[in-house]
RNA sequence: GCCCGAUUAGCUCAGUCGGUAGAGCGCACGGCUGUUAACCGUUAGGUCGUAGGUUCGAGUCCUACAUCGGGCG
């Protein structure tokens, strides 16, 4: 089935929008947050689980799932959803991260880009086709362009060349698509500079994308520079169409981004924080193992999950510290369902028109006045 | 009773030919942004079992003692 999306209102006070998803019998609001599940799972939830705690769009890795277990056994299997258990939305990276993670300069032609298998040292050559190929045999509702993930910084005449590798590279995956479900986005590049970002949003929305990604984000740069790449980035895309900002979840760009005019998100953040001991309250993010929670028998935060309706400070404290993954688990399921409700209040005050004063409110009581 | 081995950071242990001590784990704290990450980093923490001796200088060599472990009576 298809996953469509309609733009259902807009502030007229800021960029932000309310849109509404709607995939295999239920919709979802925009703006929302996806959490990651690079190897066809978010680590330690099931399915049930994020359900129970309010998810829609996940996430899954073109390249993780390439080596292991292999995009045919996902296609044995009949397909990613039915795989993994998942019957909500599936979102797939095309491998660029990877390209920003593990390839050296040298590695990446006008090709495609050689990679070594970060499990067994083979050489490897992702490819825009390739990448598709393989996101078409997993089976995800919603596929990405292959693109280069360009380092911050990075000098203006590199990533102009690099924006318009990509843009070839979008067209090559564009062209080896089949006409079917699955939609297909863009993914604007350009860095920190204006002409290079409405160059390349322009140039894909000439090809017509079912979607935008805005890429080149979340690799280091600082926060005033992620909002400019974003500001540079949405005013050349189309109003009816989904917007991605990638990689970006720390709480205050959830907002900043949304008031920007971004639907949907996706960071690894609620989830590798929930395993190194880390949770999101209303007051700011805490360290679950520091002495102080030894003996705090509260709830992590003023909170409705299902771990802060159960379990106490103490207690996964004990379980972070003892190395027990149930401890990770209640993490998580707190992390990802901060996330989700904090995107609810975003949608809840886009609509009130007040996004200014919630954010102003929300840097207040999480940042304590220090931001 | 005799013989052998051990004794160094909270724990388990390194420590060269004698040149005034290190690691891992733990503790405390920090960092994680399209996951190579249940990970990475930074502090703190030691009169080297005790008492002597040799030496310019001893964790290191010698003696005695203490504690622990093993073996023989």
């Amino acid at each position: 089935m298809r996953l469509e999306f309609k733009l259902k209102y807009k502030d007229p006070n800021t960029m932000a929008r309310i849109g509404e998803i709607a995939y295999n019998g239920k919709t979802y609001e925009t703006p929302m947050f996806m959490p990651v599940g690079t190897n066809a799972t978010v680590k330690t939830l099931s399915p049930e689980e994020l359900k129970m705690i309010g998810s829609g769009i996940v996430l899954a890795n073109t390249y993780h799932l390439w080596l292991r277990p292999g995009e045919d056994i996902v296609a044995a299997a009949g397909g990613l959803h039915k795989f993994m258990n998942y019957d909500g939305p599936i979102l797939t990276d095309s491998g660029g991260f990877q390209v920003f993670s593990l390839a050296k300069p040298n590695d990446i032609t006008e090709e495609g880009v050689k990679f070594k298998n970060h499990l067994n040292g083979d050489a490897l050559l992702l490819t825009p086709e390739k990448s598709i190929e393989i996101q078409q045999k997993l089976g995800s509702d919603i596929m990405m362009s292959f693109d280069e993930c360009v380092k911050w910084p990075s000098t203006y005449d590199y990533m102009a060349s690099s924006v318009e590798r990509t843009l070839r590279w979008a067209r090559r995956g564009k062209d080896v698509k089949k006409d079917n479900d699955q939609l297909l986005f863009g993914i604007v590049q350009g860095g920190e500079y204006p002409d290079l970002r409405k160059h390349c949003a322009e140039e894909l929305v000439k090809m017509d994308f079912d979607g935008y990604s805005i890429g080149g984000t979340s690799v280091g740069e600082n926060k005033p520079t992620m909002y400019k790449m974003v500001e540079y980035s949405t005013p050349y895309l189309p109003e009816d169409k989904l917007r991605y900002l990638m990689g970006v979840g720390d709480p205050i760009d959830l907002i900043e981004n949304s008031m920007r005019g971004v639907d949907i998100f996706d960071c690894v953040s609620p989830t590798r924080l929930a395993r190194h001991g880390h949770a999101y309250t209303k007051y700011g993010k805490i360290n679950i193992k520091n002495n102080k929670y030894k003996t705090d028998f509260t709830p992590v935060d003023e909170c409705d999950c299902y771990t802060c309706k159960n379990y106490t400070k103490a207690y996964i404290r004990h379980l972070i510290v003892a190395n027990e993954t149930f401890g990770a688990r209640l993490l998580s399921i707190h992390n990802i369902y901060f996330l989700h409700k904090l995107m609810k209040q975003i949608r809840e005050n886009i609509k009130s028109g007040t996004m200014k004063e919630f954010r102003d409110q929300f840097v207040r009581d999480y940042y304590g006045n220090k931001e």
